[in-house]
DNA sequence: CTGGTAACGTTATGCAATAGCGTATAAACT
DNA sequence: AGTTTATACGCTATTGCATAACGTTACCAG
């Protein structure tokens, strides 16, 4: 079940946990026991979830969701920034620095399934150095970039 | 109707479906009379269409398509370097120069609709460093950016 | 004309997302 | 406290996107 890159994992967790609430708290949105329990699910490991997924995991936990619940959560857990969609993947993954203003741009392991958050000043730039130059106004981006993480590339054998 | 960067559309069909012959012609790959329809209805506009339009239009002309017909011509399509999927919209646009080896980049209109293809070379170089910088090997990408194109911007009326 | 392969048709199903409506509940005001 | 209002949530149903699995046809090589 290893995380490859191993990890006290009960600490992102929290923290993802606690950094919502603040905000939400902040912002005066409502952080329901219900967002909760599906931000901690999204949590449970680095990879993006299905909705579907979710699905499952709340029936197994004894309630009887349906469709629309889970994905008005996911909606409430975007607007506030707190997870973003892959949209090649159809799943969503929980976002590491909510708050911040960032866009989203993704590394993403077809071998493990690893998803990492990107922050990179240069891609941000040639991005809208691009935009520009076709006189596009960008008001939101996809970028999601698939192939083999560096842990994948060391344990070739591995999945 | 009017494309607002009005050009004379036919020629962008014809210049697509020769291309496609010539392509397949010197690979091996059969052009075959559903799939050079489809490539047709794909270059329509310049706006990406949904698998379920290309079967809405089949059954108009006549014919009696089920999905898996679509899925398949599209499958090839794509093998083939003639048609991208668009992941943010689960639609699929022409590709205006087949046959280069290149990455794609999208500039999406969220007013008209229009996909335009980029090749941006700063923007292929960010991606190629910010994914060397993580030790990640890239296979393939997603790059959609959504905004307000040229025109539609200077028409603040339309749509 | 026979056997192989690729394309296409047909049926059915699975996963992804939304529509529409009713009910419960929490904040906000009187 | 009682009323109002907005938000969250539950439920049924439906739509949209995509593929599985299998059968049939077209075509080419031997
Ligand atoms: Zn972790
Ligand atoms: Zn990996
Ligand atoms: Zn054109
Ligand atoms: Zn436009």
């Amino acid at each position: 079940m290893g995380h490859s890159h191993s990890h006290d994992h009960s600490i992102c967790i929290e923290t993802a946990i606690a950094e919502a609430e603040r905000l939400c708290a902040e912002r005066g949105s409502r952080f329901t026991d219900l967002r909760r329990r599906i931000l901690k699910m999204i949590w449970q490991g680095h990879k993006a979830v299905k909705a579907y997924d979710l699905l499952d995991q709340l029936a197994t936990e004894g309630g009887s969701a349906k469709p629309p619940t889970v994905y008005r959560a996911l909606d409430f857990l975007m607007e506030e920034g707190l997870v973003h969609k892959i949209e090649s993947l159809n799943a969503y993954i929980g976002c590491p620095h909510p708050g911040d203003n960032h866009v989203s741009q993704f590394l993403i392991c077809d071998k493990c399934e690893t998803v990492k958050e990107l922050s990179s000043d240069e891609l941000t730039t040639a991005v809208m150095n691009a935009a520009k130059q076709a006189n596009f106004a960008i008001r939101r981006q996809t970028l999601e970039l698939h192939g083999v993480c560096a842990n994948c590339q060391r344990n070739r054998e591995a999945a």
